[in-house]
DNA sequence: TATGAATGAGCTTTCATTCAT
DNA sequence: TATGAATGAAAGCTCATTCAT
């Protein structure tokens, strides 16, 4: 059933997919919807959390625990992008659909976008410590790599899903891209030879 | 009374700001919007194009011309960051809300963002004539490069506005940030010292 | 449902009875309504069609079938007084309200005119083949007649509505004025004892 | 002005045709229609008195006065037709469009129309002085006949209006149908030969 | 439990009507 | 005088939501 609404919503968008159409869709009459989920904003939030707690799983299940933090970074974005490839539909509901609306879901999406956040955060912390360090980050730096980072892997994510009939990249490619490009400048920047507008 | 309309559609979203709202917000009756812009989808639609025209020319206008590629990019890069702190609601309107309606506009605001990706794809395709190559990037691998970088800004552009009012980048830094992170990594990249998931 | 709309198109004009009217004198509420006819138009049509239907049958079964064209046509405008009598706001709505409103209506109710002329049509021409004939008539001056017939037998029902509370005729009056008014006439007329302008 | 006006309200119909279309028709701003006709209202009222005036005016100018009462009606009948065929807006105006709308157009136009009746009552009733008697007519009978003479020279006159382009009656035709339909009828009614449904 | 039937509330849109010039 | 610009009021229609069964 909430497989109806989530097909409804990243489709048509919340307000354009009516609880008769999803109702329909989901081969249940409108108050047994009502009876399980008690009105539109409740089930369109119960998708968003599905939705969201099986991105987090996927990444989570993806990660490999104790190996390099490159290592740890490039397996959980392999997961979030085969997450995403498999799963249009929820990370369109995620990406597109919950962010429009503003208190209660943007909130619950915003978490969990905040959550692999600080999870990429602490990777590139832990990367900083590690590798040479000619250069200390600021925190509010690795912050806004980590934001970088995640938002280079949503764009990707969705440009794989458009492309994704022609040639678009799988998923590990799409994720090996993502390191080639920003993991290797994190490097440069930690061996004091960033970039610089001079 | 764009400037109206864009505020409510950014922030209560299309179908949750009512004509009424509008109006009221922007001092005038309901009719009289109506006689300027002929429905509520024409008003929307005008607001997107007003938007992504002032973003595109704001990003055009700071773009250093006849500078080395990086120097153009980082130039781009700050006019955006500059753009959507002074315009929150536009940027807004433009990456929260047009993506989530159909047919009209999402294709307004695709072309849009698909115009900047094009033009970092063409910065990036120079850099990558010129540098170092002991390794050719196909046209595929530099799509993808340019949808991250995209991708990213939009990202850093997303968290500076949230954090504008704390300790949130100056456009400058948020640049800066995407050069040191992105930029020299594709120069590791085209020199070869790719990063590798073995 | 039907009744309640019938009666305000008829008493209020089309344009002038809202569907809140329409919903409250009909005793339920607007939305169910539209869901039984789904719009204002599709309602003002079922009502004209139902009417028009109502009518038809209603001179159909007076009509003496079998008798001498003139009993025919005297017991089939009994009906017509009958049933106009009994349904005024029915006869106004097809009489008076249908024929303002263009397209889908007009001609529904024009098609039911047309064939009730066509019944007085061939019970003329009938009796024009049967009486005497010193003069015969051409297909446009049968046509002609049956409309000028049509027509007063109209303009009597409508007066018979208007004086119904006072002195106006009964149905079988009505209709025996009408009789012997014109079909003596065109007794006459077969005769060749016409009127002339001379 | 007031000819746009009656061309609108005839071919769109009262509610249908806008203030604005009206103006605009006339080639003046809206304004000025509200300086001379103070509303919507008036306007179409001033509309209904100005075409129901010519009308009578029309008949009354083509009665043949001192005539005979049967050439009385004939010429009347005569400037009836000739005038509704040259001014069919007017003539919807009056028949089609004033009735549907309640209180104060439709009493206009049933004032005329009373008035019409009126005469034609008179006409019968001179000839029914005049004529033969064996049998007394009673006032309601009068009356009677003249509501379906008139509405017989309605009816012919609508046929004439949608047939005109094809082989539709001239104005003399229609009125020597109605003299020869109804009444030659009145003669024999007068002189006891009436028709009875035995 | 599951639903057919019904509704309250609100939205977009239109139009007769009027100022300020 | 004549009008461009503006609005109050209402209409048609939809939809999330709930009874009665």
């Amino acid at each position: 059933m909430l497989d109806a609404a989530v097909r409804a919503f990243a489709r048509r968008g919340y307000s354009h997919a009516s609880m008769d159409d999803i109702a329909e869709l989901a081969g249940v009459s409108k108050p047994l919807v009502y009876l399980y989920l008690n009105s539109k904003e409740e089930l369109f939030a119960a998708c968003v959390r599905r939705e969201a707690a099986a991105l987090v799983a996927a990444v989570r299940g993806a990660v490999e625990r104790g190996a390099p933090a490159d290592r740890q970074l490039w397996s959980g974005l392999s997961g979030f992008f085969a997450h995403t490839a498999r799963h249009p539909d929820g990370w369109a509901l995620l990406h597109v659909q919950a962010r429009t609306h503003g208190h209660p879901y943007a909130h619950e999406v915003a978490a969990m976008r905040a959550e692999i956040v600080a999870f990429v955060t602490q990777l590139i912390a832990a990367a900083a410590r590690r590798g040479a360090r000619e250069r200390r980050l600021v925190a509010a730096e690795v912050s806004g790599l980590a934001h970088a980072l995640v938002g280079a892997a949503e764009s990707l994510a969705d440009w794989a899903g458009e492309a994704a009939d022609r040639d678009g990249p799988s998923a590990q490619e799409a994720a090996a891209t993502l390191m080639n490009f920003a993991w290797a400048g994190l490097g440069n920047l930690l061996r004091g030879q960033g970039w610089s507008p001079a």
